[in-house]
DNA sequence: TTGCTCCTCACGTCACGTGAGGTGGC
DNA sequence: TTGCTCCTCACGTCACGTGAGGTGGC
């Protein structure tokens, strides 16, 4: 399993992470601090990954600045490639062992297969990048061609010094 | 929009693409030549990404090598973050338009924006490699703490240089 | 009273997974 | 006849998006 990894979203602010001075956040502050919807946000609680503290008297949810880490952390585990029911499976399983060092043990090995995918999947981004560069360097060609050539006609081109790079041929190929 | 990137599947055989001999490939075949489930290609079809050439006497679908370039197409441009739809509107448009120079333009736009999303995507993962890797020097850390200890003391734990990554101390936030 | 934010359903979407029940080919 | 692969529904899953209709707070 395990072979793929999703993509981080953007949580590139990085605010202190809580300026909150002890007033608690309503759903939608949190969801402002954390890149989150609020549907999101629900939807972490429904499945037991994040609680609010308390309810206001209008029934609003009330969030500490230890949501925010949750939240984030949450992210990342999103970006190492686990779906919400693992990420679940994950905090029952470290509230569960009562020994700190067994947790924290049990993390380690998780987070060290994550980095590992981590790290395939720099790999095959760098493919995938080199792939586009040639492609791009590929198309600059086709600039070139006259504008009344149709792109039935790129079949018999042979304007270019090599073959078509994949991401241009799969164009071509029947659909 | 686009602030995400999915991660690449294995497409790792880089067996010859075709080797088909002009023997038209099943369903079956296709799927393990492309990494595919039957049901994808099934899906493809029916988004109009795909098409077999032709039906078998026992309504099987036959596809030539050609099919093999247009689902690998097809996946590394999901790699590159396109839904299966917007694939459609890609092909569609390139499709639309009849001058190959012109068609060719528009996909140089589209392949070079996401060389650059592909680069961000590259960049981010580069961070969350750090995080993992800063987060597991700290659990080193963890496996010379005395086994009686349990999570809750981690709060007031000072066997660390640093303080905890925030890998770490989404765990330790409320749930 | 007017906005603004929040609330709880609840159905939609995207890319498949996973049978259910049936047929073709060697 | 026995497997194996294929066929077409059709419902399930995952991580939300997107209203629908209603209430709280300054």
């Amino acid at each position: 399993m395990a072979t793929k990894l999703p993509i981080a979203a953007a949580h590139c602010d990085h605010s202190p992470v809580d300026a909150t001075d002890g007033e608690p956040l309503r759903v939608g502050d949190l969801a402002a601090r954390t890149q989150k919807t609020v549907r999101a946000l629900h939807l972490y609680e429904e499945l037991g990954l994040l609680t609010p503290i308390d309810r206001s008297k209008g029934n609003y949810r009330l969030y500490d600045a230890g949501a925010v880490l949750r939240v984030r952390w949450i992210s990342k585990l999103q970006d190492m490639g686990f779906s919400l029911p693992a990420i679940r499976d994950v905090l029952a399983e470290w509230e569960r062992s009562g020994s700190a060092s067994v947790a924290m043990a049990k993390i380690r090995v998780l987070y060290q297969q994550k980095l590992e995918e981590t790290r395939t999947q720099m790999a095959r981004l760098t493919l995938l990048e080199r792939e586009l560069e040639s492609s791009i360097t590929y198309l600059d060609t086709c600039d070139t061609c006259a504008p009344e050539r149709l792109i039935n006609a790129c079949t018999r081109c042979d304007m270019h010094e090599h073959s078509a790079p994949e991401l241009i041929a799969g164009l071509h190929a029947k659909s």
